[in-house]
DNA sequence: AGATTGACTTAGACAAAGTCCAGTGTAGGG
DNA sequence: CCCTACACTGGACTTTGTCTAAGTCAATCT
């Protein structure tokens, strides 16, 4: 993920400990962080950032592709590290727990012309929702 | 939609005019509002109708199983009053405008044991995301 | 039909998630 | 090393949703 530093500086980012820290917070597989958790961990290792930073660093990286914007079925977005491998998630109904999964299959092809509506569609997603194992035993 | 009101005095429910309400203004396809929405037409048909109740009729209408959430990546849930013929959902990225769809395939089989890491899986949801022909006019 | 009762509704306070703004700070080019 | 545009801060504000105490009324019983 540090790469992902030089990427963006190549962008025209400006290099700042704020920035480095979110990034940091958001390294990792099957990372799918609220935008209050990132907020908690960030302030772990650099204690005055403010919320608002934070909200400002997520929205530039979603736009800029870096991350990508999940909204499961609870309250508050979350925020996926994982955007240039494409998966779909998988998602406990219970504790909220979140997996990354890559379903065979194109489910983009299974949507016929028919039923487009004239739009023009460029992207899926897929949430399979269950019981995580850990759920199950209680 | 005058049968769900049966239904749901089958089921015990007290029938009072606000609940009358809610369940008409959510009658239709492809109909997908957010409580507000709800809300505000509701008031129409009956001014003193309060915020709290919407809620509690929209949330009890979802645990029968009568009414699906929906959450699109919009701020507010969308209540979609189709939950008897599976389905899923084509979303306008630029003025949120939903679709029912049907696509074909079923994305269930598409995810080998693998990838279901001991989670009991119940349920898929499909969201396609495009322009709607509104949208790309402009 | 009238009394009864507990489920339903109300208004408003509260909470959580996210946005906005005016003022201050600082990264990076010259 | 200095500037200046870009970034950050803190707090007020908005939106969405939840909770509660008190009052109301649909359905049942007689």
């Amino acid at each position: 993920m540090s790469d992902l530093l030089e990427r963006l500086r190549g962008r025209g980012w400006r290099m700042t400990a704020q920035r480095r820290v979110v990034a940091e917070v958001l390294a990792g597989d099957h990372v799918h962080l609220t935008a209050d958790e990132v907020h908690a961990r960030a302030v772990a290792k650099l204690p005055e950032i403010s919320r608002a930073t934070v909200y400002n660093t997520l929205g530039e990286l979603v736009t800029l592709g870096e991350v990508l914007e999940v909204s499961t079925d609870k309250r508050a977005k979350r925020y996926d590290p994982n955007a240039h491998r494409p998966h779909h998630h998988l998602v406990c109904a219970q504790c909220g727990s979140i997996r990354d999964v890559h379903p065979t299959g194109n489910p983009m092809a299974d949507l016929p012309d028919s039923e487009r509506f004239g739009f023009t569609v460029s992207d899926v997603e897929v949430t399979y929702r269950g019981v995580c194992p850990n759920c199950a035993k209680a």
